[in-house]
RNA sequence: GGCCCGAUGGCAGAGUGGUGAUGCAGCGGACUGCAAAUCCGCGUACGUCGGUUCAAUUCCGGCUCGGGCCUCCA
């Protein structure tokens, strides 16, 4: 099997995955800021980290997949005080949301989601470390990093604390040392969530819940962590070097994977800058509306830029009709250890070990797909298997197989075909079942009138006929 | 202003130092009573200016344009 790569951002280059531990791989994905439905932006890289996980987990006996929830955080209080909503109640409710969403989305749950909120002792605790350390000074009730006691500061996002001044937009406080140091633990006041602590009763600073979280699950030293790549400065810098300082030695994550952007008219989708679509408002589309957006993410690679537009989510859509137009028809199903479907499968997701490149696998199933319709409708793949350099000559139902294998490490093409094509409203069925039964009677017939009569009467109210050589079935349009 | 990333055919999007993926849309053919589905075939591309090389879309540099981060942010 291709060993694994993967472009580290910390080098800024591609790197052979070598696990920490090859019995254990062990990753960390920021998760969401519960205090509003995800958006677009927000799928990504929960979807991306997804397959990577998938990937991972058929490579080695044992991964542990940790992605956190912040429930604490100054953004919640401001909606808690516009709202009137408690804040244990909007963090609930919102936290219900984004599991359905991502799950609609075929996203598989993390193995550990903490809560920030129950794992304050941990935040204290590493903030304690941290100022026995030497590299954190409490002031004013706030505890603060001291960015000039740790020499590797800036090395992950590949700036210096120079650079990072001369934009001079770093938060200029009294009870800051110099510009760059950044809150550990705040002071609260009454009406605000807060927890007592050595520094008197307040509430973490965002980025250390990550570090005592990572900690708590993964140990100080883990293999992958994950995050959008707008996470990447000032939250993983400061992440890596919380961790790094409170366990000197230590080296906290060894590869740093971040996905890029999710952009609306060439802009990136924010909740700051207003011009989210949120991930509930696709799904109102309609029941195949989660798995089209998880093949739109999914055919661009995952550190480009997307540009999302409904046109490609139609057209996902599309793609995903043809495939389970295939999948729909009634195949022989191969023996469980047939080695051409194995080696066919195998071969669909070989890109992924290169980087995690999921727009050439997801090209390799629709190949997959043109050799089954061969194998069972007819034609010749020739040129087909001569560009991909094989000599494969599967039987009926075997590349079907392998398709399906394949795609269910992408976490693709999991719906029942049947439901796909016909799903909706359930009780017109049989009136359905029944015009087709009239309309072949005329064909025999051949009053080809009355059969096309019926045909475009069906079309009227939505439903396709296929005329295929096992007959003729139907899908909804 | 600083740092980083990108620029591929109508659209989307891989990849490669030399015989130019793939999908959608378009065109032609096979099949079909006619369609649909399916199969086969066709066309247009590598932002720009230089450099290295026998050979560059692919490597290097300048320029232009776009995006991201530097502040909450997936």
């Amino acid at each position: 099997m291709t060993e694994l790569a993967f472009h580290n951002s910390a080098t800024r280059r591609r790197e052979i995955f070598a696990p920490l531990d090859p019995q254990h791989v062990r990753l960390y994905v920021c998760g969401p800021t519960v205090y509003d439905l995800a958006h677009l932006g927000n799928a990504r890289p929960v979807v991306v980290f997804d397959v990577l996980t998938r990937l991972l987990r058929r490579r080695y006996p044992r991964v542990t997949y940790v992605r956190n929830i912040t429930d604490v955080d100054d953004k919640i209080n401001a909606r808690a005080q516009e709202s009137g909503e408690p804040i244990s109640a909007i963090t609930a409710r919102t936290t219900a949301d984004f599991h359905r969403d991502m799950a609609s989305l075929g996203c598989l749950p993390p193995d550990e989601e903490p809560r920030a909120t129950d794992n304050i002792d941990r935040m204290v605790a590493l903030i304690e470390r941290l100022i026995a350390n030497g590299h954190a000074y409490a002031a004013e009730g706030h505890v603060l990093f001291s960015v000039s006691s740790y020499l590797g500061y800036g090395a992950l996002s590949g700036r210096s604390t120079e650079e990072m001044l001369a934009g001079a937009r770093v938060e200029v406080a009294p009870y800051k040392r110099e510009p760059g140091d950044f809150v550990l633990w705040k002071p609260s006041t009454d009406g605000l969530p807060g927890w007592d602590s050595p520094w008197g009763r307040g509430r973490p600073g965002w980025h250390i819940e990550c570090s005592a979280m990572s900690w708590r699950y993964l140990g100080t030293e883990f293999d992958i962590h994950g995050g959008g790549h707008d996470l990447l400065f000032p939250h993983h810098e400061n992440e890596l070097a919380q961790s790094v300082c409170a366990f000197p030695g230590s080296r906290f994550a060894k590869y740093w994977l971040h996905n890029g952007m999710l952009l609306v008219d060439g802009e990136k989708m924010s909740k700051s800058l207003g011009n989210f679509r949120t991930v509930r408002d696709i799904l109102e589309r309609g029941a195949w509306a989660g798995e089209a957006f998880r093949l739109l993410l999914l055919k661009t690679h995952y550190r480009a830029a997307l540009d999302y537009t409904v046109e490609r989510l139609d057209e996902a859509r599309a793609e995903l009709d043809d495939f389970y137009a295939l999948l729909a028809r009634d195949l022989p199903a191969p023996e469980e250890d047939d080695a051409l479907v194995a080696e066919m499968a195998e071969w669909a997701l070989e890109p992924l070990a290169d980087d995690l490149n999921t727009p050439l696998a997801i090209t390799r199933l629709r190949d997959l797909r043109t050799l089954e319709n061969v194998a069972t409708v007819g034609g010749s793949a020739t040129n087909l298997l001569s560009r991909i350099g094989r000599t494969w000559q599967p039987g009926s139902g075997q590349a079907a197989a392998a398709l399906r294998a394949a795609a269910g490490v992408l976490g693709l093409l999991g719906t029942d075909p049947q439901a796909w094509r016909q799903g909706g409203a359930a009780d017109d069925t049989a009136a359905i079942e029944a015009a087709i039964a009239a309309r072949l009677a005329a064909r025999r017939a051949k009053d080809w009138a009355e059969a096309d009569r019926i045909r475009a009467a069906l079309a009227a109210q939505g439903v396709v006929l296929e005329d295929g050589p096992g007959g003729t079935t139907w899908r909804r349009a």
